[in-house]
DNA sequence: GGAGACGGTGATACATAGTGTCAAATTCGC
DNA sequence: GCGAATTTGACACTATGTATCACCGTCTCC
């Protein structure tokens, strides 16, 4: 799975390093959305500005989604699949759901034509307790 | 209009302050959203902190909007109503446009619902061109 | 398989958005 | 007008992220 990662890496330009593959491999292995911090922790030998610089860069790849709490914080995730998609935050066990839907998307087209504005892109986040959660 | 807003702090048994009524002037002559450092520009007599705090408190009696903005930054804006809504917001001149739509709110509950969500809330923010500017 | 161009890295300082603390000032009910 | 409680301002601090710049590692070309 990380080497599609590092092929979408090269295939857009950019150089396959140890740096980079390390902070891919950890965030492999992160169970569940982690903060910069707590992968640059898990990264002692990698400078922050580069953990930051790395995230980033992978976010532009689709390789992983920014999560943007309900409190204001940010968590990233990698991402299930590179196609457009939402999700579902727990605000317990922290637990992200991805799911897609068509109906979803084109009520938002649909009142951004009702606008007049050409649409870009657009973000929708729910933000509620997981199954488990609600025990 | 900004009785109201008066009225509302009242209500929630907050103290009606002539530094939360310059706040509130300030936005309410704001024609398009601001950030808190803009908003602290043109209120130097009153702290940064407070202009912080004032914003916070409006935001919770939804008196003022929080934008979140594609690029991570935010802005802060009067809101229209007291509802719940969506923001349209132009990436040319960051004009930003509210509208509310039961079927989008529909779906986003019927994809909660599905995944075993108890959905608290949610958020969706269109980003795109304004008629205007897309000339 | 080496040399060199160029992208990537680390350290550090800085930027931005926001919060915690606490003494002094203001508001509001009486 | 008085007193209790809230609010304010100043300041220090936190969290998240970016700019700079000298040095290093990767990849390409031969």
């Amino acid at each position: 799975m990380a080497t599609d990662s590092l092929a979408r890496l090269v295939d857009t330009g950019h150089r396959l390093t140890a740096t980079r593959r390390a902070v891919l491999d950890a965030i492999a292995r992160s169970p569940r959305p982690f903060t910069i911090e707590e992968l640059s922790e898990g990264l002692p030998d990698i400078g922050r500005a580069t953990v930051f610089r790395t995230v980033k860069l992978l976010h532009e790849l689709d390789i992983v989604c920014r999560l943007p709490l309900e409190d204001g914080g940010v968590r990233y995730q990698r991402a299930g699949s590179g196609e457009h998609h939402h999700h579902l935050i727990c605000g317990g066990c922290g637990a992200v759901a991805e799911f897609s839907d068509p109906a979803l998307d084109d009520a938002i087209e649909r009142n951004a034509v009702a606008a007049g504005f050409a649409l870009d892109a657009h973000s929708a986040e729910l933000y509620g307790r997981c199954a488990a959660c609600r025990g």
